[in-house]
DNA sequence: GCAGAAAACGAACGTTCGTGCTATTTTGCT
DNA sequence: AGCAAAATAGCACGAACGTTCGTTTTCTGC
């Protein structure tokens, strides 16, 4: 690996937690360089426009996201033991240090919601995947007889997400210490709610 | 009232949907200025910083919350009609006409969740009031024997606030038309969960 | 209808924004 | 060690930001 490309990824690590409390537009490229310890113009030379580097943020959390949430959970077996992972990781992700603001996505949706472009168009497929990471899960867990084959899997996504970004909100904005307890007691029921009767 | 105070009237109404699409820091003053036919500084004039602006922005937006959402529901009877009525007018106040970009508070909410000052000092106060209403809400309905003892008001309130964002989320980001459908049917399910057995 | 007050204007300020250039330094390879 | 290529710096640009100022227009009360 080149130098690089070596600092581009450090460059994109900085920004990722800048864009986190700042929001995606907030990565302004003076305050990314001076971070950076690096003059305005050597590091936008490494992206070619603010439209890019916003996007490298996003596929660069992204892929942390599935390094560090996705792919572990999915280590675990179908059923509670995966769907419990995937939720704890999720916790866990947007309470990570390189996050200093949050879930980055969390704060990207609402910036975008009604900003039309790329960014926002990749956006919305990382989201889309992930709510179909969530979906699919509870699927197969339906499918090893695990939950009721009256639970809907899109319904059961949204409702996780809901769980997720009520806690962002009474954790970040309120500062709520009972924000975590309650989002776990949340969760449960919704699993509760899926469980086979046996 | 003095024409003073009736354009500074106009020009909050029109700041207030301009800030649920770009955020409180997107309310520029010559954006605003620009859509309000007005010349920069004699807007500004109006305010004296674009901190208090923001201020009244929130107040406004507060005093219309509660004028369409929480008073007419508190004209229902206490138990399900109640706690149904400040779901349903919340639903309808994201997509009122004067909110273009969903609502003021989600985006306020994320935008300021790690900016201090004294903007969201107040949005933590009128954020913890609306959750407060909701509890108590839920909390008069055990008391008149509509829901079961256990029923827990503030989890309860956490978890509208998700089903509601969770909504946002889908709706606005996703443009998932099924978003309004599921959101209902996870407010129905939390209704039916606190409900007292009869 | 006139005087005084209130409201709106126009121009300018110092910053910061994203984005181009052209040097200069640093790196990697032979 | 030397040389091409890659990486960084320096500087400038036009635009937009919030804010201030002095002037001009528009209201309002007598």
């Amino acid at each position: 690996m080149g130098k690089g490309t070596l600092t581009r990824q450090a460059i994109l690590e900085r920004a990722t937690g800048l864009a986190s409390k700042a929001g995606l537009e907030g990565v302004t490229i003076g305050a990314l360089a001076a971070e950076m310890e690096l003059s305005k113009s050597g590091l936008f030379a490494h992206f070619h426009s603010k439209e890019a580097l916003q996007l490298q943020v996003l596929e660069f959390a992204a892929a942390q996201f599935v390094e560090h949430v996705i792919r572990p959970a999915l280590a675990e077996p179908r059923g509670e033991p995966r769907l419990r992972a995937l939720f704890e990781r999720w916790l866990g992700w947007s309470q990570s240090s390189p996050l200093p603001g949050g879930c980055l996505f969390v704060q990207a949706s609402v910036e975008l919601d009604d900003r039309p472009g790329s960014v926002r168009e990749r956006l919305v497929g990382i989201q889309r995947q992930w709510l179909g990471v969530i979906a699919t899960s509870l699927q197969k867990g339906i499918e090893a007889g695990a939950f009721h084959d009256g639970a809907d899997p899109e319904q059961f996504a949204q409702d996780v997400y809901g769980v997720m970004l009520a806690y962002h909100h009474a954790s970040r904005l309120l500062h709520d210490p009972r924000a975590e307890t309650r989002a776990r007691r949340a969760f449960e029921t919704l699993l509760a709610a899926a469980r086979a009767a046996h």
